[in-house]
DNA sequence: TCGCGTTAGTGACGCGTGTTACCTCACGCG
DNA sequence: CGCGTGAGGTAACACGCGTCACTAACGCGA
């Protein structure tokens, strides 16, 4: 195995631009306040540039300085595949969000409600942290946040005093609403995506209501039930409110997955989507376009996410104020399961 | 803020224990041919036992060690959204397998045939890569390898001298396709998952060649079609089938993402599924069971993907032998689609 | 000439670890 | 008694960087 070369280091350009190692550090790092005159910035820089230089992570870090890395904390069960569909994507635009100040994602998944976060602040050595969806009873996550810890909260926890960033789930559920409603639909029922424990089930539900209530609709408890984010709770969802007997000509459903179940059953129910019951679903997933009927249902911008979680972990730990929650705007995909009619693609 | 207290380091260690720095290292590292007494060896983990003490990583590195960090390349185009439906999974299996032996998992997305996996080696610090979603053409590989640098292939890259670790591509496409001629179909069309340049995708055309060719089945190029990993692409591949003329009962569609596209263009034709044509999928989506009918398909074992590709690492890097290509195996899922009839779930 | 402030830099230390070379005993043996 | 020898350990350096305290040179007014 041949050894690789040694990479340059800031003595290298030191000796290259004729200066002390001190200059190198004070140019490459912009020091304010140092007094550096303007030819020899240009002589640290060229050479840096010329040897192809760049710091050691690591002994950087021991320096006191900063990690480059910041966490991406997978907080799921393996149930919740659904959510999971835009990972790669979210990663994407999260690497390039923070990619460009030369911070690097590693990448932890704990169980919800695994005491590992504490651990993993203290022992692991980073510089912030992206957690990725909690829920409203998520522990360890106080204790971080008073410690003045950088962390950014990718979907949301309201009350929680950590900057989050999300898609705007109550717009996006008020919009695929409001559009049954547009399309003629007077009695719409709601199946969520996930039990009330996580707070992007709540935040649907809110929107379905607000809804409602805009339009002067009658809010009715027995046509709406809870899921657990796969297409087999939808269908047991969709059941229990057939079940009940209320007559319903639409459902808004909070996940394109578990509407996958709610379709299954209306269609073994005998019902017609979209022409008994129209059906609009949340995240537009791949595959939504490929359902027949096609899924009428509200994008998730999951790069921008990534890209959105990223900036603003980076604003954190730079020590800039950031607003409270970024909230993505949504956009409704029309297709045939409304009853609008655009048919396939 | 508070600051954080200080953690322990080695000098804790060596003071409590009444010893010297040094002796710590060699207990805590397990120094072959250090002269250690049994008493001091305890008195020093004792140590090290009740002050928590970490190793701190970033100085390790420095000294010349390890750095505990292991990227995972996902060289992918966003369009290949199917294959990353089970990321989180495997990244599940990969963290259980590195983070034993305290690796941690840095995430890269760099973009097929972007130089950028040289200058990850090089400028960013790591032990080892695992390389997921590989092709034939893929650059910058040979250049790493000769270097001898740890990387495995998650995914398949045949003639290539890296270890890699994948499903059976081969032998899941076969025992598909034994199943289609099982439930009596004669004439089985095949609609790849991506194009051929990808390993995966011709893997699995070999597989169902191979069965073809076992059961003396007529191989027909008519019958033949690529898609692009998407839905859209399996709907204009039986499209041009169909377009063909050539008669055929069943369909072999490699990936299910795809298999819902293919399924669309059937219906949209007029061919009933399983009856006038049969179908089996590729991947076991989650979703696969919810189709109507629910997919045949071959399970892909996500997780233990992520755990085998992660032990194998682990191996490399310490210089162990490993087998050049370890498959692990796939398993049938028989649903409705196939004409073999369990109904839904 | 002296004193003083400003500009443009530098020398040396510390971060926490691995490691090499060395040191000090006690002991056995000729 | 002299000397090797091995067991059990230690002092000190290197890794690459950030940073504090300090200085050399220079200008300028008195």
């Amino acid at each position: 195995m041949p050894k690789r070369p040694r990479m340059p280091t800031s003595a290298d350009v030191a000796a290259r631009a004729g200066v002390s190692r001190t200059t190198v550090s004070f140019v490459l790092n912009r020091r304010p306040g140092a007094q550096i005159s303007q030819a020899t910035r240009e002589r640290v820089l060229a050479a840096a540039r010329d040897l192809g230089y760049r710091p050691h992570p690591a002994a950087r870090h021991l320096a006191g300085g900063p990690t480059s890395l910041v966490s991406l904390v997978l907080r799921r069960t393996p149930d919740q595949v659904g959510g999971d569909a835009f990972l790669a994507e979210t990663v994407r635009g999260l690497s390039l969000g923070l990619g460009a100040d030369g911070y690097r994602i590693v990448i932890d998944p704990i169980a919800p409600n695994d005491g590992a976060m504490r651990d993993l602040v203290r022992t692991q050595h980073l510089d912030g942290i992206i957690l990725s969806g909690p829920r409203f009873d998520d522990v360890g996550l106080e204790g971080l946040v008073d410690d003045g810890f950088p962390i950014v909260v990718q979907g949301s926890l309201p009350g929680a005093p950590v900057p989050s960033v999300d898609v705007d789930n109550t717009a996006g559920a008020h919009s695929a609403v409001r559009h049954l409603v547009a399309q003629g639909r007077r009695r719409i029922a709601f199946v969520a995506n996930g039990p009330m424990d996580y707070t992007v089930a709540r935040l649907r539900r809110d929107g379905y209501r607000i809804a409602l209530a805009e339009t002067g609709m009658l809010a009715d408890d027995t046509l709406v039930a809870d899921a657990a984010f796969d297409a087999a709770s939808g269908r047991r969802a969709i059941d229990e409110i057939l079940s009940r007997g209320t007559p319903f000509d639409a459902v808004f459903v909070a996940s394109d997955v578990v509407a996958f179940g709610v379709i299954g059953g209306l269609v073994a129910a005998g019902r017609r989507v979209p022409d008994d019951v129209a059906i609009a679903g949340f995240d537009d997933i791949p595959l939504a376009a490929y359902l027949d009927p096609p899924l009428t249902t509200v994008r998730v911008p999951a790069f921008d996410l990534g890209l959105a979680a990223g900036r603003t972990l980076l604003d954190v730990i730079a020590g800039r104020r950031v607003p409270a929650r970024t909230l993505l705007p949504t956009e409704l995909i029309v297709r045939g399961s409304s009853g609008a009619g655009t048919g396939p693609p």
